[in-house]
DNA sequence: TTCGGACTTCAATTTACCTCA
DNA sequence: TGTGAGGTAAATTGAAGTCCG
């Protein structure tokens, strides 16, 4: 398959809009595995290219006449190991659209996915495919190259599709937890909200409690009080503090005393 | 150590399709 | 039945980062 492949480049403009032509396309002839790329001033084939979505080894190595593209062979990892076999396999999938006079015409007559005015169909995944990415994506959110060719063929998918697939649904995944996270955050406002208000409503209170009857007040065990002219607490009965946190004050004193902390013990 | 190419991921955006009023 | 709005998911684009020779 790969070996037969011929590849030949051709070069033009067509008048028809941007979002029907002036793409980078690249796709194969089945019967006779000719590969045909058109060129244009498209943003998307420089894309590619920049990305790597188009080896520029396969330009290179299969048709010498584009040397431009051939001094990439130094580069061995692993990740790359199978990257001409996966772009022979995407460009085995493309498109031969070949630029007439009235624009783009889709060369593969038995081609579902491409409109005749040369916009692509929009793919949609069955439900049987759907389940085997999710199955995926639950056991790792992010392939390597071998996973993502293994996955494409078992779905009979493009890697580039598996791999939008994931990058997709990576990022509903982040939305979605963005979502909880501003849920768990406007409850606990909510939740201050209701405190701040019951707070308020307790100082009010006192605060007319004040008004009504100006002598001390005791909120704490009856034998602790504090002492109106050092502020410090004393025990009624002569006997020592126990370790409890208690609050002592007297209607109007701008320093309660708490015990039980001892940072706030004078 | 620096540089550049290859490669991946992400965020933002566009596009095609679907549903529903 | 046709249509426009809005939602959703596939696809594109460009930037940033990592790895490695």
């Amino acid at each position: 398959m790969m070996c037969n492949t011929r590849l030949s480049l051709s070069l033009g403009l067509s008048s028809t809009p941007p979002h029907q032509n002036n793409k980078g396309k690249l796709s194969t002839n089945d019967d006779n595995q000719e590969l045909t790329l058109c060129l244009s001033t498209s943003s998307e084939f420089t894309n590619n290219y920049d990305n790597n979505r188009i080896n520029p080894q396969l330009l290179g190595g299969v048709n010498s006449s584009v040397s431009s593209f051939s001094n990439t062979s130094s580069v061995k990892r692993e990740r790359d190991a199978s990257s001409f076999e996966e772009e022979v396999e995407n460009l085995e999938t493309k498109r031969v659209l070949l630029i007439s006079p009235k624009g783009l015409v889709d060369h593969n007559d038995d081609d579902e996915d491409v409109h005749d005015y040369g916009t692509r169909k929009k793919l949609r995944l069955t439900k049987e495919q759907s389940d085997v990415l999710e199955d995926s994506f639950k056991e790792h959110t992010t392939l390597n190259s071998k996973q993502k060719r293994d996955l494409a063929r078992r779905l009979s998918l493009r890697p580039r599709q598996v791999e939008v697939w994931f990058q997709n649904r990576r990022a509903r995944t982040k939305l979605k937890q963005t979502e909880v996270d501003c849920e768990i955050l406007r409850k606990c406002y909510e939740d201050l909200k209701d405190e701040n208000r019951s707070l308020n409503k307790e100082i009010q209170e006192l605060k007319s409690l004040k008004k009504s009857q100006p002598f001390r007040v005791q909120l704490s065990a009856a034998t602790l009080s504090m002492c109106p002219s050092c502020e410090r607490t004393y025990c009624g009965s002569g006997g020592a503090t126990d370790n409890s946190t208690k609050i002592s004050f007297s209607i109007g004193d701008q320093k309660p005393h708490f015990y039980g902390i001892p940072s706030q013990i004078h």
